[in-house]
DNA sequence: TTCAAACTGTCACGAAAGTTACATTTCGAT
DNA sequence: ATCGAAATGTAACTTTCGTGACAGTTTGAA
């Protein structure tokens, strides 16, 4: 029901990194103002055309983002889960939607359209602090991932990727990442057979456990150690 | 003289892409309480341990930023220009720096500091929301460069990256970039050697004309058709 | 239990970039 | 006008990745 739906909102904006700073005031006008949206599988959170041009902060589900490169092209650039932003006040990036999102499970948004902003920023301005906050960490990992691509090689990218994967979530021992070859690679601009193939030396190396659809960290210090070879 | 300084400044913030659309008292505001800064050749705008946590606004010369990738490598990311933003308030960005800046010509600066930034937030809470718009324009350029990386080969990339290079300046007939083929393989990450292969071989395409430490572009619409192959 | 779909492991071949090294051209300062 | 530094053109050789194809394995639903 509604109110089941507003408070798991909160919850999740209450320990999210880019808003638990904030008053929870700040957190219930969000929560007030916004829109909850529930998407099902292969549904767009933001399609081309649509006049959804503010903000959507995922609640719960899963989603996948892709980045337009010239020729049509459209490169995944991470998997998207509750607490992230994906934020798009047309005002200020213009031309054409840089990213789209498209669910990989049945997900829970909220939807923040720019009324609803400017509506929320009379009150309590700081909003706009906060979202100069996440926007501050999309362009750090948009220039972490650009950096790494262009100066490292296959093998040590491969690395750095898998432990950036596992950094976003929880602590713990011998993290999982669950993604397939296929994906992995095509995030990462390589083929499947390459992945594979340094998979598999990493898995000789005894530095992760490749299952089916998944790969076990069981050494990050040793891949840390590639990345930075 | 400083008063010239403070005009030079706030005639290119009034210019600027990010700042021309907010109101001339708030350049006023960020000139008062911001701080000249000049910097020689090579010198760093921004230095790890110093306690510039600010941001900074480039007001004259030029200057090359670098990102840090694993395995303490610099990646040169871009060259800035009057109007361009050097921002970190460390606030968010956390951690080790991202971006360090050298000057390599006699630069110009305006510091805003985090304390300078609050106290022109008091007066002017949209300071706030010119900040989130000029990272927004630095995440949609990170992403951009981050899937051009790693969905084209290096000959597509070096067409779109010749390009976009030039649509930043203002728009001639035949555009010229300024730089050398050592540096500009060091900032796609390859070799000068595979930089001078393409641009030979677009050379004699017509498509640009290569000369001493500087590309003409001939054919813009032809470089699109490359990038977009 | 069975079966189809999805995922992983592997092969041979061709194409492209990296490496290292050296010759040539251009520019600018003395 | 000359010289040295900086930048560009070229070459042979090695490494690595991409391509296409196929077999084996795991999963989950009928």
């Amino acid at each position: 029901m509604k109110q089941d739906e507003e408070d798991l909102a909160l919850s999740v904006l209450g320990s999210s990194e880019w808003l638990k700073d904030y008053s929870p005031s700040l957190h219930q006008q969000l929560v007030t103002e916004g829109r909850i949206v529930r998407l099902g599988d292969g549904e767009w959170a933001q399609a081309e055309g649509d006049d959804r041009h503010g903000l959507f902060i995922v609640i719960g589900g899963s989603l996948h983002s892709y980045c337009a490169a010239p020729g049509d092209r459209a490169v995944m650039i991470g998997i998207i889960g509750p607490g992230s932003v994906l934020g798009h006040t047309t005002r200020y990036s213009g031309g054409p939607r840089l990213v789209t999102a498209v669910c990989v499970e049945p997900s829970i948004l909220l939807e923040i359209s720019e009324a609803a902003l400017d509506r929320i920023a009379a009150g309590s301005p700081e909003v706009w602090r906060a979202i100069a906050g996440f926007a501050y960490g999309h362009t750090r990992r948009a220039l972490q991932m650009a950096a790494e691509v262009i100066s490292l090689k296959p093998r040590q990218r491969l690395a750095a990727r898998l432990l950036a994967a596992v950094e976003s979530g929880e602590a713990v021992e011998r993290p999982v990442f669950r993604i397939n070859q296929e994906l992995l690679g095509e995030m990462m601009g390589l083929t499947r057979k390459t992945i594979n193939g340094h998979l598999s030396a990493f898995e000789r190396a005894g530095l992760v456990r490749v299952g089916y659809g998944q790969i076990e960290l069981s050494d990050c210090e040793g891949l840390r150690q590639i990345a930075n070879s």
